[in-house]
Order: structure tokens, then sequence, then C-alpha cells
DNA sequence: CGTTTCCGTCCAATATAATGTACATATGAT
DNA sequence: ATCATATGTACATTATATTGGACGGAAACG
């Protein structure tokens, strides 16, 4: 779980940045832990780790919970996260849109946005499959496995890409390396078309279908995405992608701006 | 607006503290501010403002927003509020509750936490009259003001109390004070009854009804509250308290508790 | 038992972060 | 034009935060 490297070893961190490594690290594993075990698995140092944790606590960032000393996101994140979701609004018409998309394709629809320079499932609305597809909310992963992926880094130049995305997220969960310059290609191909759908690198079954939510730039801000059996992905794909347009297209105006002046 | 106030002046303060307090200074006010205003308003050197912000813009804590290089809350906020609400996960059942709270009384209902050493509206579902109350969601409030607050203290001691709540907390918006030991005496005597009510010292007319739910240990980890018209308030007062004390009851099992061992 | 690992606390050393100050620019009032 | 105010940047100084390592208790293990 080499999660943050570090640029030069050697170097003392910063508390502010080893603080929000810390934060990241247990919301990654999603449970909590011992300082002494997020220091051994961050490689920080243990004096370092307690002295942090016991700052973070007193600020309620953190919460002793499930006992034997162990901490835990805290109370006063969700009030942060709740006024950041407030003030974009995105939420209401997004469940809407997540919605009215599984009503129509029966598939898994998923609303996807960048964390730092990783990829993650925002909200997520299971197909009504007998057998159901879903993934993992707000786990983080990396760009080039996922349809979105193309989307998400197509406003920025094919340097600023490589540069964005670690070298290692081009090597699939298989083991193999995704060239990429490929990757680059499709991206291009992606913001061209509007879209990006492809059969899914990080399995064998599943068909991704991935449309841009716009912000006032003209960004991709976020993405709504199916995730559909490779048949039906396959069968459906015209009406699919004319669902998951019409959606975006919807949510592309109100939704990622400011409420407020 | 002294809302961190330090313990001793002159003293360099913390980065992280400094940092927390810029995040919860943009959550109160509820709108993206330049790095100048920040500093002005929390009264923090200049230089350690930008310093800061550079620091939270990189990480995804801030983020651009407003234009003219205003800043606020970030994604990653976000997200990591997500995986403590996902953890905790009261959301869901809470909400039922305020649903059918709602539905029962017709009058606005409440889920409230302590936020610090503030009280603050999590949720909150609008009664279905005329001319409706409602609060603002997320905004901190003096523990002494609300009807909750005697609930929300009544694990600690009377000592413990007094300590936790900034004394100024005891003014009341109109200027005239509340005596703490009266303060104290409601404390006790909404733990013996497992409930408070009354005429909302904040305004002058609405009755407030407050009931605890309860944590693993029985302390009051949040509460349920009902804002009604005074005389609506007062003559149904006992079936608003039954529909209260049965909607906390079944808050009080699962909610709160973490999900995962 | 003795030994090893795990866990939390304490402390001194020094790399560095927080700060005060100066500088540069723009804007608007007088 | 002149002054005042608001805004962002740059840098040297020093108070201090980060760190490594020592210490001790508890638990696991042979």
């Amino acid at each position: 779980m080499d999660a943050g490297l570090d640029e030069a070893a050697g170097k003392r961190a910063r508390g502010l940045d080893r603080a929000f490594e810390i934060l990241d690290f247990l919301r990654q594993k999603r449970q909590a832990l011992k300082p002494n075990e997020i220091a051994a698995q961050i490689g920080a140092p243990r004096s370092s780790v307690y002295e942090l944790v016991n700052l973070l606590l007193r600020n309620g960032i953190l919460e002793f919970t499930g006992g034997e000393g162990r901490v835990y996101l805290g109370r006063k994140l969700y009030f942060l996260g709740a006024a950041y979701e407030n003030h974009f609004d995105f939420t209401r018409e997004c469940e809407a849109a997540l919605e009215r998309l599984a009503d129509e394709t029966r598939e898994t629809a998923q609303f996807c946005m960048l964390d730092g320079n990783k990829y993650t499932v925002v909200r997520m609305r299971e197909g009504a499959r007998p057998f159901r597809i879903s993934t993992d909310i707000g786990q983080s992963v990396p760009i080039p496995w996922t349809a979105s992926g193309r989307l998400l880094v197509a406003h920025m130049t094919n340097a600023e890409i490589l540069s964005f995305i670690p070298e290692r997220d081009f090597q699939l969960p298989g083991g193999e390396w995704l060239d990429p310059a490929a990757f680059l290609t499709e991206v291009r191909q992606a913001e061209r078309d509007g879209h990006f759908t492809f059969n899914s690198i990080v399995d064998s079954f599943t068909h991704c279908f991935a449309v841009p939510v716009t912000d006032d730039a003209g960004h991709a801000a976020a993405t709504l995405c199916l995730v559909a059996p490779r048949d039906d992905g396959l069968a459906n794909r015209d009406r699919y992608l004319d669902c998951l347009k019409d959606a975006a297209r919807r949510l592309s105006h109100a939704p990622l701006q400011s409420r407020r002046a």
C-alpha cells in the first residue's frame, strides 16, 4: 500500500500532508485502526503519527471507535463534507438521474469523479438484474482502468495527462501494462465522440459506457456510466448511449455549479 | 466572529489547527472567500493563511470557486465525509425516522448532534403547515439555546459541562444571560425524564421537544426534535413525545454503531 | 519462566514552518 | 495627482514541530 509516495526520501514530512495522508489511508481501509498500525502501514514515524492523531482527535477530525484505541474518520469531516455537498448541490439531481437510468436500462448506473489523480465511484444505483453488477463506492481506482477515466482527463494536454497519472496506474490488475500512447489515443477519441465505451479491462464479462457531465468551462467534471453484461451492452449500445447522454445533458446545467454567487 | 479564540495570545499557532480553523470558518460562512478575507476575519497572519490555503488546495481539501481567487471546501472533504457517513450508517434510518415523524405530527422534525462544543442540526424535515418553521442545517448554535442541548451534555458531570460550554454561550440572542446553575438543573431533569421540552428561548412562538438517541454506552449521541408552534405544541404534548420516543428507540439500536467490527 | 513482539509515552536535537515585514500592483476616492 | 485600501508575492528569522531513539508495560510465544 505505497499510497502516498513522497518525492524525496530522507526529508521531513509536513504535518498537514502527513495528516491528510492518514485520513486518506483510513478512508481507503474503511475501518478503524490503531495509531501504531497506521504508522507501520503508511511508513511514517510512530511518534509523528501519535502526535498527529492526538491533534486530529482534539479537533474532531478523528474519533475513537472500535475500541483498543482504534481511530477512524470523525464527525467533523462529515459536517465539512455536508457543507461541500450543500454548496455544489449535485446530489439531488444526481440521484434522480441514476434512478432514471436504472429504470430505463435495468443496468447498474454510476456517477463518477476524480479524487485527486484517481477515479472514484461517488454514487451508484444497482441494476434490476438477477445477477447484479456492482462496485465499491468511494474506492480509489487507477484512471486507466476505467471508461470514465478517458473522459475525466480529456481537458488536459497529453503531457499533462502523463504527468498527472502515476506511471504504475497503467499496470492493469492482471499485471499487464497498458500502453500510455494507446490510452492517450482513446482519450482523444472519447473527447471527440462525447462518450467512451469498451469491454472492461478489469474483468472479462462487463461492457462499460461513460459520458461526461460538463461544468461551466466545458470540462468533464464527472461522468455517468452504465456497467452491463457484455452481450446486453453490445445489443443495446445505441439506446444506452442515448439514455446516458440525455441524463448527462440534464445534469450538465445546474448541478455542478455553486448555488450561491 | 471570534469563532476560534486562542488560549494564549502572542504564541504561534500550529499549522494544523489553523488549517481546520480555516475550514470551519468557510463552513460557517457557507461561501467562497479570498485568502485575504479569511486572514482578516479569523485574525490570522496573511502569510500564514496564504501558505496554508495553497497547501490545502494542493490536497484537494480546498478548491478554487467563485472566481477572483476565492476558495471553498473541496471535493476531498466530501469523500472523507461520505466515508464517515458510510461507516456510522445513520443516514438511512435517520431519514426514515424524520419522514415518519413529520408525517405523524405535521411539525418540523430535526436530527441534531454536537459539533465540538456547539449544537448543530444535521438533518431536517419540514412540517406540513401553511407557515413552516425551519432552521439552517449545519450551523453551529450555542448549546444552552436549544432543548436538545440539555440532553446532549447529560452524560457529563456538572463541572465537565461548565468547562465544556464556552461561557459566552450562556448569553441568549436577545442579550440576556442564562444562569448556568439553572441550565444544569434542566440538564439533570432532562436526563431523568428522558426528554426535554420548553418554549424556545431564541424566539417567542415555538415550542421545542427533544429526546435522546443513545449509543452503546447509553449516552445521547444525538437527538430527535420537533419544533412546533406554541399552542400546537402544548395541545399535543403527550402525543408528540410518544412519537419522538418511539422513533428514538428505533434509531438507538443499529444506527449509530459502526457497521463493521 | 525467559524471550520476543506489540504498544504507547517521553524527550532532546534540529530541520523547518509560522510569522513579520517589505515589495508590487490594482482600484477607487478625494 | 495623491492617498488609502485591497490583494498577492517574496524572504529572512526564530520559535517549534517533526523525528529518532530510549523506556517500560503488556501480551504472545517458545
